[in-house]
DNA sequence: CTGTTAGCGCGTTCAA
DNA sequence: TTGAACGCGCTAACAG
C-alpha cells in the first residue's frame, strides 16, 4: 500500500516549461533567468530562481547535447580495469573528469578487437564529446578510429596507440627505459637477460622489445630472448612461462618482465624451485606492485607515472574538444618513467 | 594546409533527414526503415538501409533519450577505484553493462560526502536511467539519495549502504563472516584480538564489529578492541597503526584487518621488527591481495565475492528500470563472503 | 505503404 | 524587459 502512495506523490522531472506556467511567463524568460542573462527584470528572475530552487529544478542535459549546445561527457576506453596501470588511469581520469565539469563513461575491451569496434560506433551514436583509448592487444587494424574523425569526435590515444591515425597521442619512453634496464641488468654481470613482452603489433611492446635488443646488439651479447606472450598477462600465465624458461638450456639468469602480473607468477614458480634472487636470477618489471614492500626481496621496477599520462591524455582531449588543438593534429607527449630501485638484481 | 583541408571534408554526422532528402522519402520513412517497421515497402527499404550504411548513420541517442524513449545510461558511484574491492566492481559492472546495452558512467567520491551529494545533483541533470551506489565513509546523511526518487530514478546501494532510504541492497554477511573469524581465532587459542575496522556510521564496519564483539561476548574473552580508523585505509595508515599497537601493553597476539592496504602495512612492519606469524601474531584480512601466494606467510583472507554482488546489484537495477521492482521497494540481497584459510593464523 | 504534424526540453532568434 | 516561433533528431499518432 505504501508504496502506492508514494508513486502517486512522485514529483515528475521539472521543466523550465512547468515553472513558466506556475508563474505566469513565458518559458523563454524562465531559460534567461536560470542563465543569468542581464535582459530580465530583477523582480521576475528572483521569482523564477526561488521556485527553480524549491522545486529542485535540474537542467535537462540530453536537451542541451540534441541543440548540439554542449556536450560534456567523456568516453575512456581501456583494454581492462584489473591491472594497475589501467585502473590508476581510471581513477585519475574519472576525478579529472568531474573536477571540469565533464561526465565520464568506461569502456572495457577485454582485449578484444571487435569489442573495440563496437564500443566505436556506441560511442557515435551517443554522440560524446571526445574520446581516451588505449587499444586492445587484439587490434591489428585501426579504421575504427578513423570513424571518429568523420564525425568529428575529439580522440587521444595513451600508452597503446594506433601509430596511422593522426591524432594527440600519450606515450612513456618505452624504448629508452627498456634500453636503459637492459644496460642496468648487464652491468650487473647478468649475461642471459629474457625479456618477456607483449605481441609486437602494440607499439608498447614493440618499442620496448626494440629497446631491449638495441642495448643486447650494443654489448654484443650472445644470449637474447624476447618472447612475446599473446595471452592475457595474468600471474598463472607467468607462472607457465618461468617454468618452460626454467627447463631450456642454458638457463636465464635474468628476467624484464613487461607485466606485474607475469611477474607474481614468476616469482612465486622461482620461490617453489628454490630460485635465489637476486643470484640466480635477476629480475624488473614494469608497473608497481601494490604490496611491494613486503615481497623479498623487493623488487626493482618501473614506475609508469599514470598520474601524468591521465593528466596530459585529459589536458589534449579537453584542447580538442575547445578546438584550440585541430582534429587530426598528431602531438606527441612522452612521459618519462622511472626506475625504481630495489634489490632484486 | 592539409588540416584545413581535412576539416572543410569532413563529413557531418547524417541525419534521418539527410537520408530522406537524398532519396526523396519523408524522414519518417526512414525512421520507420531503420527499426525494421514492417510498413515500409521492402524496396524502398532496401534503399534507405543501404544508404544508411554506406554513409556510416548512427542513431542520435540524445534525441532518443530526450523523447523518453529509451535510456541506456546508468551512474556508477564508488568511493575510490584504487582498492581492489571497488576497482573490480567496476570492471565487472562495465562488461555486465555493456553486454546488456547499458553505458556506464563512473564517479568517485573520494570517501567526501560533499562530492557524494553533487555527484547526485549532476545524475539528475542528465537523467541517468539508474544510478548504482557504495557511499562515502564520510556519508552521515541520506537525503541527496531521497532525491533520486522524487526524480523516479531507480537506485540500488551496494556493500556500504543507507539504511533509511527503501530501495534494493546489496551487502555481504559482515556480521556472520566477522563473528566467524573471530571464533575461530579464538579457537586456534588466540587471547588478544584487535579488530580494526571503520567507522560506525558505515553498515559494513558497524556490522563487523557487531559480528566481532558478539562472538568476544559469547567466549567470554578479557580482551577486547575495536579500533576504528577514520583516516584512508592505506599501507601507511596501517604502518602506523600496527606500531601503536605494538607499543601498547599488553600486545595484541592477533588482528583482523579491514582492509588490504592496511594489511600490507602491518606486514611490513611487523616483518621490520621481526613479529613471527602466526606465531606472535595472527592475522586475517577482508580481500583478497593481489599478490598474496608470494607473501609468506600467506594470508588467510576472506573472499568478498566481488562478481557476485556486481551481478546482484546490475540484476536488481535492469528490473527497476524495466519496472519489474517498484521504486522504493526494499529488496536485501546477501551474498555469502568466503574465508580462504592459509597460514597466517 | 507513405507523408503530415506534433512534441520531448531547451536556447535563440526576431518582434514587440 | 518579455513573448512567439523555430529547430536540434527522433518517434508516434493520424491521415491519406
Amino acid at each position: 500500500m505504501h508504496t502506492f502512495v508514494l508513486n502517486i506523490n512522485m514529483q515528475k522531472r521539472i521543466t523550465i516549461k512547468d515553472i513558466a506556467f506556475e508563474l505566469n511567463v513565458h518559458h523563454s524568460t524562465v531559460s534567461r533567468a536560470l542563465r543569468n542573462d542581464q535582459r530580465v527584470k530583477e523582480e521576475t528572475r528572483e521569482l523564477i530562481l526561488n521556485y527553480a530552487r524549491e522545486h529542485d529544478y535540474q537542467t535537462n542535459m540530453n536537451a542541451l547535447q540534441l541543440r548540439g549546445k554542449t556536450n560534456n561527457t567523456i568516453a575512456l576506453i581501456v583494454p581492462n580495469i584489473n591491472h594497475n596501470f589501467f585502473s590508476d588511469i581510471v581513477s585519475k581520469l574519472t576525478n579529472l573528469g568531474y573536477a571540469n565539469g565533464y561526465v565520464i563513461s568506461v569502456f572495457q575491451t577485454n582485449e578484444k578487437y571487435q569489442l573495440e569496434r563496437e564500443i566505436i560506433n556506441t560511442i557515435i551514436k551517443y554522440n560524446f564529446a571526445g574520446v581516451i583509448v588505449s587499444i586492445a592487444k587484439d587490434t591489428l587494424q585501426c579504421d575504427h578510429f578513423a570513424l571518429l574523425k568523420k564525425y568529428a569526435i575529439p580522440l587521444v590515444f595513451f600508452d597503446r596507440i594506433c601509430e596511422d591515425i593522426l591524432t594527440p597521442k600519450v606515450k612513456i619512453n618505452n624504448f629508452e627505459i627498456t634500453a636503459e634496464i637492459t644496460e642496468y641488468l648487464i652491468k650487473k654481470g647478468y649475461k642471459k637477460i629474457v625479456h618477456l613482452t607483449g605481441t609486437t603489433n602494440i607499439n608498447v611492446f614493440r618499442d620496448r622489445q626494440n629497446g631491449y635488443e638495441s642495448m643486447i646488439r650494443n654489448y654484443e651479447m650472445e644470449y637474447k630472448n624476447s618472447l612475446q606472450v599473446s595471452d592475457d598477462f595474468t600471474v598463472e600465465v607467468g607462472k607457465d612461462i618461468f617454468m618452460k624458461l626454467w627447463r631450456q638450456s642454458p638457463r636465464p639468469d635474468a628476467i624484464i618482465s613487461s607485466s606485474v602480473h607475469l611477474t607474481i607468477g614468476i616469482l612465486v614458480e622461482a620461490r617453489s624451485l628454490g630460485v635465489q634472487i637476486p643470484k640466480d636470477l635477476g629480475i624488473i618489471t614494469f608497473g608497481r606492485i601494490v604490496s611491494s614492500e613486503i615481497i623479498e626481496p623487493q623488487i626493482t621496477f618501473i614506475d609508469q607515472q599514470e598520474s601524468e599520462i591521465a593528466q596530459l591524455s585529459f589536458e589534449l582531449l579537453v584542447k580538442m574538444i575547445r578546438h584550440e588543438i585541430q582534429l587530426g593534429e598528431s602531438i606527441e607527449k612522452i612521459v618519462r618513467s622511472q626506475i625504481i630501485y630495489k634489490s632484486s638484481c
